[in-house]
DNA sequence: CTGAAAGCGCTAACAA
DNA sequence: TTGTTAGCGCTTTCAG
């Protein structure tokens, strides 16, 4: 198709004919064989040079050889804390000269398998997985092919995948006691998306927090936020408008949070004076917006980094040792939380 | 290397001998040849469907056929000017099927040519540009080759590329029109990146602006702010430390805006009372910051959708019409912007 | 309508 | 140290 005998990008023949060589030392050389004779490497070298040969990535990676292509499954762009850690992936990775393929599951839900299996077929060295696990089946499909993979912000129930996570479980118990401490009694809960183990975590600390200190669970005061701005929008409601209404709201990710906070602005409640809010997360707006967002923060970037640079490893070394880090949450506090009014 | 005669995923070879017909018909039916028996096709489409069949995009690409990727190349992913125009690209693609090969030149700046050589080289069908052009030499190449492309955010001088773009002048104009009809005289002007071609227009219409109302251009109240909010909060010192401090700012990117308004307030001086803020783009912060930013909206979701859409419709009627598409902005009117101080 | 054969550009044994 | 020979998985003539 694009092959229509148009000047098209020289290949390592051209190259190899311009050098005077033949083309198995042309590859050699260009893939770093260190049994090449000086004199010859410099001539090819030069060859390509003047040529302005750039390899082709999709036929060196057929043959066989390293196609420095990593894939990204995510689930959309439209997120910060996507775009966060996809940003610490891509710091990480162009330190390596690594190039990203990336997926967005988007609509497709459950198609997680057939994507992450063409991107298994499509050259990739290694997958980062961003996506809510909905089936696991692939992943032990992936280990049976040894093909390395990097599990973000998700645990394997099994535990034999390298993941990366944080301390959701702490950062969220922190956030709930920080908020009793204040003298909040009556605490709402916004959760997240059901299914995902970060919101999982997020809320058994959430009750936990609640009964270490002797208050009770009150489930009218949890209500679903899906992790998005609009769902803490609609859900907020439910809170708000309670005859008592409580007097904190924990939500399990700052863009709910967001909403949230929306709100309340919208039904004229002053935040914290009338009501205090918590996040989850730290993504960039959350120092940005007013009030600036008391949060539990993730280090989005750090997770990205840590997560390519231990895929990397694994493709290097062909070491396929489950391993998981946990990096630390913090609480930051910040401008939308406070004691609660005293009437 | 990863063909260690392991489980591997099946081949067509592994279909055609599930369904019992040779390898070629297989390919033609998996890639909508139309000359198929009915009954053939639907053998080895059950026989796919079995084996969890799914294409190598690399052989394929490498034999003449569609590799389904397109790639595209941006500056960075830490803004998130690029991470909205990645959303529409992402949206439009989603839609047809098409995946991402994306390249962030960061570091490597000048290394475009290579960066767009290997994409071409890689399989990708079509090619984004979002990165500033610093040397428009590789555009040559791509027409040359017929290779499908689309520049985002960005002029070509030879009027030969596809582009999609904004009324940067205009919104600039109109921008800085707003504040002269709110009362402003002395407007300072928060400079984006040299070189850029958005930039250049911006300042342009601020200066035309300020000439057509009888306003004289002070260059002492031009500083850079290189198009990030780093730039504009170390930038902002210069205009607001003046004895004569300007009344309002019109920054060349919400970036930069968003730096002032901090600058302002670490010195206490309210926005908009004190000094009129007015950026460029409306980034998803804008409406989120306090005070709300009055800005110019580029449609910049949009703007990747139609250039994807764009390059869409090159790759599939292999035309090569250079087409400009040119969307409007709109001045956004919030809450960072008001009359001067009438002292 | 379908099979056989020839490559796409490159890597990787296998000799020389 | 370098050339020769096979393919990787797939599309595409070219014959049937």
């Amino acid at each position: 198709m694009r092959n229509d005998k148009k000047p098209g990008a020289p290949t390592i023949y051209d190259v190899a004919r311009e050098a005077g060589v033949s083309y198995s030392t042309v590859s050699r050389t260009l893939s770093g064989y260190e049994f090449v004779k000086y004199s010859t490497r410099e001539k090819v070298l030069r060859a390509a040079e003047k040529l302005g040969y750039v390899p082709n990535l999709q036929a060196r990676s057929l043959a066989g050889g390293r196609s420095n292509m990593i894939g990204v499954l995510v689930p959309a762009l439209s997120n910060s804390y996507v775009g966060e850690i996809l940003r610490g992936i891509d710091e990480e990775l162009s330190e390596s000269d690594y190039n990203l393929l990336l997926y967005t599951t988007h609509r497709r839900r459950g198609k997680e398998t057939t994507y992450a299996t063409t991107i298994t077929n499509s050259g990739a060295e290694g997958l980062l997985l961003v996506v809510p696990l909905t089936s696991a089946t692939y992943l032990a499909a992936l280990r049976e092919q040894d093909f390395p993979y990097v599990l973000i912000d998700q645990s394997d129930p099994s535990g034999q995948s390298t993941t990366v996570n944080t301390t959701n479980w702490q950062g969220a118990y922190e956030a709930t006691r920080y908020l009793i401490e204040l003298g909040h009694r009556r605490i709402g809960f916004v959760s997240g998306l059901a299914g995902l183990n970060s919101a999982a975590e997020r809320y058994s600390a959430y009750a936990a927090a609640l009964a270490d200190h002797g208050l009770a669970v009150d489930e009218s005061l949890v209500v679903n936020g899906g992790f998005t701005r609009r769902g803490g929008l609609a859900a907020a409601p439910t809170l708000l408008d309670r005859p008592t209404r409580p007097t904190a709201i924990f939500a399990a990710n700052d863009l709910s949070a967001l909403g949230v906070i929306e709100a309340a602005r919208q039904r004229g409640l002053r935040v914290p004076e009338d009501v205090s809010v918590i996040g989850f997360d730290d993504i960039p707006q959350a120092s940005i917006v007013y009030p600036k967002l008391t949060t539990v923060r993730q280090p989005l970037v750090e997770m990205g980094r840590q997560a390519a640079a231990l895929l990397l490893e694994q493709i290097e070394h062909h070491s396929t040792e489950p391993r998981q880090i946990t990096l630390e949450t913090e609480l930051v506090v910040r401008d939308s939380c406070g004691p609660p009014a005293s009437p």
